[in-house]
DNA sequence: CATGAATGAGCGTTCATTCAT
DNA sequence: TATGAATGAACGCTCATTCAT
């Protein structure tokens, strides 16, 4: 996350950090050059050298960003709900529109996630957003069992489902928007999920 | 779509998409320009210019060669299962050794629809490629209604839902490789698909 | 020497190495870069990537250049004479006259042999200037002994011996310029030089 | 010259010059930069500024260093050789070993004598590398005719002959290694300076 | 004595594209 | 159908250097 050892340089990185997200939401990642994310924070493109030492590692605290962003969002829309049922019931909705309420975030994750596809110097980031997501689910799948619920697939096999599945999703909300069959869609998969956890 | 008019002309077209469509595969959208397509093609950079007007046109066309064999492969993989269950236990799998089975074609895909998010003059070519896949659902699925099977959900939405669930999972073993919980879920995926059809 | 396919290209080829030459003698190895010589020779940077691929291969052509007129210039200073014990009294002072002639020439010999020493992509084209010095000096002494002179000691130790003291002493006149003691040791070379080489 | 007034100062302003001087013969001059010698040096380009007004300055410093080491090594080398025949038959070797004996230090000494043909700035203190050398000589010399010995041509020639003579050889180990040739013509070389000097 | 923040200019190179033949 | 010449703008990045503390 660059090398911020002030407090005004956590700023800077911050900041910075901030425009690179705007830009890749906004223009993708093949139009998010070091002198957009510049231009886009408002400092001169060499103070982008000064906080990063390339692009690579940019995107790489990037990454990182876009994961810490992500991950507080699902949580703080899924923050309140106690008992399992609650949480199928209500919490993929909440989820749901966490999501697609940061069209710009999504479109950052997927640009990043495809990229790192064939990209290696941006794997090892990608890959950290991804464990932490499933992470995610493990603690979301522990806790229903932690309140006597029994998942009745395989938990691996069920936690890549899951996040394909909303991965699918979202990929086609990014492209169509919000048609009624992706809203029914979404419904199915929520309860398709739901089965997946029973009462022990 | 270029300007072939001669066959040579179109034989030339053929080998400039085939070379865009392994830079694609191989750099990735952003790492993906005319010159390296030129050289790939081992023609000059002038020549592309000759048979495609501009990069947008000649990614409208790639987009376009993309659809062809995503659906030529699928097709291939689904054909000479006649009754539909056969297609729901057998085809699914076929399917997705037919998606694995070209890497490169995949990450072309997954570039260009990713990129199209935030390109708009990518979009149309990139729908046009949708639509084909969303058609080829509707011919399955019609198929199974031809031989005396009902849709228990909604048809838009469970073709959606069978979109999404085939790219997040393909999205997937892009980033992860064939582990056991990718094999896993795809096996639950097709489980969870084939209870969306039954005898009427 | 650049891709040159046709007249102008050719010329244009030309130009440039003429440009980046004046710099070179001017500005010296690390100042020369493709921006000055492009604005030396009236030509956008841009152009300077047409006909060379690089830098490295700008100054691949560059040494071959350098190589060419130096050598030009000695085979012109020491045309016309014909007997061995000529060239010795007065090609001597020929040669000099033509290597003090350019004094830009003779930097951008000196920029290119020293950065050659680190820069291992020099290294080659700098090795083939080096050889036709020595084929230049070896042609010479072939000639003496055509002439029933007999050459006093091993013939590649004088070759050496040769080039190292013009090379030393065209270095001291870079430095220091035309002071009495650098005639006096020009003269004392030569004398020294001349006694190599005797009557069988 | 820095502005040591501690002795971690002077330490400092030391490990500067010597990892300057390490990059100067690893790199070349055209690759040696402030930010470069920083990362050798293992501190902050920052610091290099509080030590050393400019790259000029640094360079300037550098010279002089370069010169110290240089002559120290000959001054070491020829030491304990008493008589002048001595000097004349085992020093030379001796002198040929110590300049050998240091590739990186030769090759910042070219370095720094090119750069300063073009750099006028880098030219006074190239200045006063190169008369240390002719002093050198000079004391070498009259040493010779305390001991009775006669220098059989002009001095100054004579100086400037060697200097260029050893000059000229140590170009061509730099650029060829220590061929059979190299090792020939300076023997060569050093057989003709020892007959400039006859007992009187 | 030491350092983090910040900079304008320039680096070599690549971008998609047009002109002329 | 095909090609060489030519371009302005932008790319990621490094340069030596200054400001403020």
């Amino acid at each position: 996350m660059g090398r911020a050892t002030t407090d005004k340089g956590a700023r800077q990185t911050e900041a910075i950090l901030d425009a690179a997200l705007r830009c890749l939401g906004r223009d993708g990642f093949a139009a998010t050059s070091m002198g957009r994310i510049a231009t886009e924070a408002g400092v001169s493109k060499r103070l982008l050298f000064h906080y990063f030492a390339s692009r690579e590692q940019l995107f790489d605290a990037l990454a990182d960003a876009v994961g810490a962003r992500l991950v507080t969002q699902v949580e703080e829309a899924t923050a309140g709900l106690s008992s399992p049922e609650e949480v199928m019931a209500a919490g993929f909705e909440r989820l749901w529109s966490a999501l697609t309420g940061d069209r710009g975030l999504l479109i950052a994750y997927f640009g990043l996630v495809t990229e790192a596809v064939t990209d290696e110097r941006l794997r090892p980031a990608v890959a950290r957003l991804k464990d932490r997501f499933r992470a995610l689910v493990g603690d979301l799948l522990g806790d229903a069992r932690a309140h006597g619920m029994r998942v009745v697939i395989d938990e691996g096999a069920l936690t890549t489902l899951l996040l394909a599945g909303v991965q699918g999703l979202a990929l086609e909300w990014l492209e169509r928007g919000d048609t009624p069959a992706l809203r029914a869609a979404t419904a199915d998969f929520q309860r398709l999920a739901a089965a997946a956890v029973a009462p022990a």
